[in-house]
DNA sequence: CCACTGACTACTT
DNA sequence: CAAGTAGCCAGTG
């Protein structure tokens, strides 16, 4: 059994469609913890290749790869090249063209646990 | 329980 | 825009 704000960032991560982003922080705003930001990280750590995330989707707020050259940053970068997104000559993504934002009618519905006994 | 660490963020220089 | 500082939450030893 997952904590509520596990399932719902899953749940936003994997929405987010491609050629677009979403920032530590917003996610963990949509899934209810704001300020919770390092554990959207923790969790794409954690779960990515378990869950299928698309891990590469989730960057910081400055529009940046939080990843460390040589450790999964190129990686990240070529991956969202591919899906359509930009990156400025500092090797940043226009969050102001980028960042996706769930509709009025996204609805944070965490009922995939009513299984659970 | 305390100390340390981290794929974070916001603010100030 | 880069670098330093403080606040933040949860996992780990």
């Amino acid at each position: 059994m997952l904590d509520i704000f596990t399932q719902r960032a899953l749940k936003v991560i994997k929405a987010i469609p491609e050629g677009r982003v979403l920032t530590y922080g917003r996610t963990a705003g949509l899934a209810g913890k704001p300020g919770g930001a390092r554990q959207v990280s923790r969790l794409l750590h954690s779960m990515s290749r378990k869950h299928d995330l698309p891990w590469h989707r989730v960057i910081n707020s400055q529009g940046r790869i939080s990843l460390k050259p040589s450790h999964g940053y190129e990686l990240q970068k070529a991956l969202l090249e591919d899906e359509g997104v930009e990156f400025s000559l500092s090797g940043r993504v226009d969050l102001s063209v980028y960042l996706w934002e769930p509709g009025p009618f996204w609805d944070i519905d965490v009922i995939g646990e009513s299984g659970s006994s």
